[in-house]
DNA sequence: TACATTTCTTGATTTGGATCAAGTGCAGGA
DNA sequence: TCCTGCACTTGATCCAAATCAAGAAATGTA
């Protein structure tokens, strides 16, 4: 049941097997359908969630009836707004589950908790850090993003469609056609 | 002495008395001129600064001899390298006075000394994000970049050569220029 | 002061990626 | 099975910003 989060968890923070438990205890499961919403703009991301099974995909609907994609999480990676949950303030960004998906989830209080416990669960909030993008990518060109997304993220490249992961990297469709055919 | 940075932790914690007298004990104050690297390239950074006068500039060298500015930082604000501060890694990029400077700093075990004996300093994380961009205003076209900076940060605008805010905003001199040149 | 260097501006040209447009292939539904 | 609607590809065109180039203005320095 937890042995993904367990092994998850103890890349960041060295837990006794008392302070795992306590963790766990706190973990809530959620099933979302394909198409359901894990966090709407407008209301505080008050849960750290941890995906299981499934993906999700963190966007803003800009001006022109078009969705901007600012981040695509899989199995394994923690999935939450970094802005609305740090800060406790309503969400710009939706987060959508894109498959049928389960989340291990604890709340912003239950967090806070374990930390007034014990100093052994600071390292957890560099988990935080996984919900920001390497800004120096951004400025690189259409194909070493592409590339990069290729060797460090692999898993995403499989399981979005591809306009998703055209947005997420910051370019239209057609150039990511046209980098992919350039590479093959 | 420690009215501003007083001001500036205000904002983010609610401090007693005692304990914002337990955080300015162990503040240090550091003198540096024009040109000094606050952080270099390949170091931790380990210290947690307020700006007290002057102003900074976060760079990488990029390939081809130039630099690239992350980040740009003013009289006020709070400098540090996120990615390094927080992870306790190497950083990646330089930090650099752009006029002679004071600054006041706190070590990363100061800080976690304090965050053990109170739950009230838990808001001073918060101050981390200051480092963050907003990942979406880099999507706008260069107009836009600089319409904000000057609402959001205008004394960026006054304080560094136009060459450090171009490239922050990312975007060529020659650009910057005629922006600047359009919208007055 | 004059000279050197760097910063900033302005104009001409180029170009990478967006936009526009059309067609293909595939999945889901009647 | 045939539609219908997406997702994706491919080609043609366009355009915003980069690059290239030359001066002007500002800054530093002997």
């Amino acid at each position: 049941m937890f042995d993904e989060i367990i092994s998850s968890v103890n890349q960041y923070a060295r837990l006794t097997e008392e302070e795992l438990s306590e963790f766990t205890n706190r973990l809530v499961s959620r099933q979302l359908s394909k198409g359901d919403l894990l966090l709407e703009k407008g209301v505080i991301n008050r849960e750290f969630c941890f995906v299981r099974s499934g993906c999700f995909r963190q966007y803003y609907p800009s001006k022109e009836y078009e969705e901007i994609t600012l981040n695509l999480f899989v199995a394994d990676d923690w999935v939450f707004d970094h802005q609305s949950f740090t800060s406790q303030k309503a969400s710009e960004n939706f987060i959508q589950a894109c498959e049928d998906s389960e989340v291990l989830s604890i709340s912003i209080h239950g967090l806070h908790e374990l930390i007034g416990k014990s100093q052994a669960y600071f390292g957890l909030g560099r988990i935080l850090e996984n919900g920001l993008k390497d800004e120096k990518t951004n400025r690189n060109p259409p194909e070493e993003r592409y590339l990069r997304l290729m060797t460090e993220r692999p898993q995403i490249i499989q399981k979005f469609p591809l306009k998703y992961i055209a947005s997420y990297l910051g370019m239209t469709p057609e150039t990511l056609s046209r980098v992919r055919k350039k590479i093959s």
